[in-house]
DNA sequence: CTACGAGTTTGAGTGCGCTCTAAGTCAAGA
DNA sequence: TCTTGACTTAGAGCGCACTCAAACTCGTAG
């Protein structure tokens, strides 16, 4: 697979897999023997989890940290486990934050709610009072 | 309330605080009579709202937008929380696709686990296999 | 043969959100 | 009076994660 097509299958652009290829988050590729590089399907997986490190927040230079660990093979599963289990609960942690703020919004967004509430009334209590003008009793008390 | 002060209690720097007026996150500070910054506590009420949509992702220029649908003051509360409508909903999907992240995590985490497991089982039978060495039956063999 | 399109490299540029520097002002305490 | 330290400004610099530009090389279709 060349780049371009690798670019389509994984949502990277072209200019972000040789990026990533440099800086080692992704491995070096095979050229072929015009030096095009040329992709086993298998690289999408990798890429696919990368993509949910970043989704995640996870940054580069920790990715980074996961994929070094992947490349020196057996022996760094553990660090590599601990690793992820940080990930996860710093993960966890902001999931909870982000529900506390959706709370928030919540409610900010209902105090909005009604006072458009009391202006409809307001609106209707004044096409009211036009209806049946001074003296005569709202229908709204009830 | 001077601008260190204010630093201390909303967990900003000055410097952030500063460029928060310069771009019209925060309102222009009044100044007392030696132009320091002097801040009335109700600040501390909008900072916090904003540290909320920060910590829920939203763009810097998006807040913007809210801080001078505020400052023009009544009238633009549809559109205020049309804003905070929207906002909600993108922090929703984002919530939503952390914890499809998350899933994905503790499967892989779970894989390692797995190997660890097997790799302990493994070297219990090799120190079996010391204590009852070749020919004797296994007693992991039940 | 030549033109095109997709690829190559190195290195520069971009947008975001701060973060810091430099040079200066001011008020209060020793 | 002098020093200290918290403040002021305009503007430069930084870290991150890309994103693009320039100049070049190939393989293939017309």
């Amino acid at each position: 697979m060349k780049i371009g097509e690798l670019a389509k299958r994984s949502g990277l652009t072209a200019h972000t897999i040789r990026y990533y290829e440099r800086i080692g988050l992704l491995p070096y590729a095979d050229r072929d023997r015009s030096s095009r590089r040329d992709y086993d399907p298998s690289i999408l997986v990798w890429i696919e989890f990368l993509g949910r490190l970043k989704t995640t927040g996870m940054p580069i230079r920790d990715m980074l940290l996961y994929a070094e660990l992947r490349d020196q093979g057996s022996g760094t599963e553990a660090e590599r486990r601990a690793l992820l289990e940080r990930h996860r609960e710093s993960v966890r942690a902001h999931v909870d934050e982000l529900n506390a703020c959706l709370l928030v919004l919540d409610t900010k967004i209902g105090g909005y709610a009604e006072t458009e509430q009391r202006m409809k009334e307001y609106d209707a209590t004044l096409a009211e009072r036009r209806r049946k003008p001074v003296g005569a009793r709202s229908s709204r008390a009830r």
